[in-house]
Formats: structure tokens, C-alpha cells, sequence
DNA sequence: AAATTGTTCTTCGTATACACTTCGGCTGGA
DNA sequence: TCCAGCCGAAGTGTATACGAAGAACAATTT
């Protein structure tokens, strides 16, 4: 939000909380830490090798940001998403991401565009070698280029979370679907590139469309289970 | 997400650390600590009477919410909202409100049309009293609930928040055009009413494009201060 | 005047202590 | 056997103290 200031004065001194937070969430997400799973102080700073106070800060933003529960006096444990979720997240993510495209049509550069279209072609690359880690990678790559590009920090941020999450349901239940959805990605560039918002949100929309359906076809049963 | 467990097992304890949170909100929110303000730990733990370290832990919910902006080794200030960013917030609020207008008239029950009546009765009646402040009050009691009503949790917990720091940025800065407003609330829970969500999301729409309306016109300078 | 130094304020992280809850197991009685 | 109730262990919630390091600012020196 103040990303400006931050830079100029601040310091790269990266506060520990910070770290045991991006390491929190990127364990959560990768599974390490699974649904439901106990996460007491105590642990977790043993995990990170730092003191309970930092741990403590990473888990209340944690939670505000819906990774873990917190449950008073008695601990957290990381969330479990349930299936009604999922699709309360697409249903958010549809308007958010539609709007993005028709910012980032409306406001992409030719340098914004020419962005795009490298990680188009990364991606093509990555599909035909089959590295589906990297497809993926790729995939949260453009996306979030894409909110960058719409240059409405708020909208950003949200969506970007909501991304994560989104992500995080993937990895603990299904596989990737993403090779598929590569060519739509060509056609929502196409768009961006075009200017045209409203066809960059229709071409966003559909996106998100098949990659809800998508999701609930591997969805089914999984999550319920803490 | 999980509040039904929270209620059964869970605590009426109510942490100090959530105590200061929404207190350092409303604080915020009510101007009591204006943007650029310096909230140094020790200052807010005496003001709050409790040690620092829930402080802390309430600063860093509070900066992942947006309130407060944290500069590494130089502590917390309250953020400031720029006019750029109000124009921001409208977009991602419009489409949001938007989607929960439309999840709301279809799945409003009697009850819930009958609790929205009920806010637009008092909100009625506070306008004839020119009760401004309940007035706003109440507006934001009425969206909210509109927020729950659709039933969508991410989406309520966004937009709640967002709402939160539209309204910070109205108190700050310009008069509150509440009772202008109201007809148009009326509009949108007659919608919200019919079951029809089209109709529905465009008395959302058409409101909070009359509010950010509203909101441009008071905002002519005052925010970019520092 | 510019650069350097020193002082002070504050954050950041650690460590410790302790009250209070919750939980699980144990014991004893029906 | 089953249940009630007690007890102790574990863990959170809060307070406090302390040291290290950074930032801001004033004082001093060049």
C-alpha cells in the first residue's frame, strides 16, 4: 500500500515474524502442515528455531489472513477448506479477476504486454516438457501480473490472497489442471492486449468459469476430513 | 469460517490483544489516531493499559489489515488513505457489494428481508431526527447485513473490510451524505426482496455508484497530506 | 559548512514467570 | 463395567525484563 515509502527509508531487514510467516504459509500450503493440524507455540518456534513471540505475531496474521484458527486457550490449527468454500472463493475471485482484466486492458503498457506474453511462452515451454511445478509457478505468475498490471493496489492484494488459497485447495486434494488451461491464458492476453476491457473481462470470466468447473470435477470428497 | 466450534468449546474470554485490536480500530477509524500518527508500542500500551505485547500482536492484525503501516525498526503509523486509493476501493467494493446483492436476493429468507426492513425503518426514522451519527450507523448496519445474508464468507469478511476503510476515510475527511442515501437502500432490499438477483445487483450497483459519486464530490483535497 | 561522533529513543527478539484453561488419564465408587 | 470427579500435564495469555541493533537528532570536530 505504502510500498514506496517502505523501500526509500525502511530496511531490508526482513523482521523474523515476517519470515515465520512466509515460512507458515508456504508450509501450510505445501501440505507440510495439513488441515487440521495442531500448531502450538512451542512448536512451531522450535520448528523455525525462534522464540514464541514472533511465532505468536505470525499466527495472529496467519489467521486473519484464513490460514489457521485460532481457537482462544486452546491453540491453532491450520483451517481446513471445506468444498463449500472452494466455490465461495471462485465466486469472489470471478468478480475480482474480471475486474483486473479490465484494468490491466485498459492500463497495460506495451512493456506490461510484452511481460505477459514471455510468461505465455514460458508456459508453452513448461507444457511441452510436462513440468507441471513449473506450469503451475508460471500460472501464479500471470495471474499476478495481471492484478499488478490493474493498478488497484486493493484489488490486488485481495485477490492475491484469495489466489494462495485457491492454490493451497489444489495442492491438498487434486492434480494441476493447468496445461489445459493454457490456451485460455492466450486468448486473456490477447485481450489485455487489445485494450478492449470488456472483452479482457469476458475472456477472464470464462477462465475462471472452466477453472471452477474444473476444480469441482477433481473436488469431489477430500476436504471434509480434517 | 469456523465459528460454531469457537462458540461451542471455545471461551467468552476475548483476548486483550482482540480487546486492542478493535479498540485501535475504532480509534483509527474515529480520527483519534489520525493517518501519520506515530504509534510507538510503549504509547498504545498505556493508553490501552495492558503490556506490549498484546499491542504488538494487535498492530500486526492491524497492518495486515491495512490501518496501520509498520516501517522495520522504526515502528507503526497510522496509514493514509489517498484519495487515489478511495477511487480504488470503490471498484473492488462495487463489484463485491454487487455479487452480494445478488447472492442475497437469492437467498434471502423471510426473517432476513424482515431484519433488512427493520434497519430501514430506524434508519427512517434516525434521518427524521437528523440523528446523523445513528444514521450511519445503521448504513452500515444494512450492508453488513446484506454481507451475511449472502452467505458467502470470504465475501463478507472482504467487503466488511473494506467498508471499514471507506468509512474511515468519510469521518476523516468529509460530511456524511447518509440521508441522501436511503432511498436508495430501499431500492436495493425491495430487490433483495423480489429474489431477483439481476435486479438485485443493479440497485447495488446504481447505489454505490451514487456514493462514490458523493464520496468524489466532499473528497477535493484533504487526504494527500503526508 | 560538512562530516563525524555520540546520545537517546524505540523496535526486535529472547527469556522467564505465572495464572488460568483445557484435556487426558486416573481413581474410586456405583 | 461404567461413570463421576479429581488431578496433573500441557499450552495459552499476559506481564516483565533485558540486550542488541537501528534511526533520528544533537553535539562536536574538522
Amino acid at each position: 500500500m505504502a510500498e514506496d515509502l517502505r523501500d526509500k527509508l525502511g530496511a531490508q531487514h526482513l523482521p523474523l515474524r515476517d519470515q515465520v510467516l512466509a515460512a507458515l504459509r508456504t508450509a501450510i500450503i505445501n501440505g507440510d502442515y495439513p488441515p487440521g493440524e495442531r500448531l502450538t507455540e512451542d512448536r512451531l518456534a522450535e520448528d523455525f528455531g525462534v522464540s514464541r513471540n514472533p511465532v505468536r505475531e505470525a499466527l495472529r496474521v496467519a489467521e486473519a489472513e484464513g490460514f489457521v484458527v485460532i481457537l482462544p486457550r486452546r491453540g491453532a490449527v491450520v483451517a481446513s477448506p471445506s468444498s463449500g468454500t472452494i466455490a465461495d472463493m471462485f465466486a469472489v475471485r470471478e468478480r475480482l479477476e474480471a475486474l483486473a482484466a479490465r484494468l490491466a486492458a485498459e492500463r497495460a503498457t506495451a512493456a506490461d504486454v510484452a511481460a505477459l506474453r514471455a510468461l505465455l511462452e514460458q508456459g508453452r515451454e513448461a507444457t511441452e516438457q510436462q513440468d507441471l511445478r513449473r506450469v503451475a509457478e508460471l500460472n501464479t505468475a500471470l495471474h499476478l501480473r495481471i492484478l499488478r498490471i490493474s493498478g488497484n493496489p486493493w484489488l490486488s492484494s485481495i485477490a492475491k490472497a484469495l489466489y494462495l488459497h485457491v492454490q493451497w485447495v489444489f495442492r491438498l486434494g487434486a492434480a494441476e489442471r493447468a496445461p489445459h488451461s493454457w490456451s485460455e491464458h492466450i486468448q486473456l492476453v490477447d485481450a489485455i492486449e487489445s485494450g478492449d476491457g470488456e472483452r479482457a473481462e469476458q475472456a477472464a470470466l470464462s477462465h475462471l468459469d472452466a477453472a471452477s468447473a474444473a476444480a469441482y470435477e477433481n473436488a469431489e470428497g477430500g476436504y471434509g476430513a480434517h
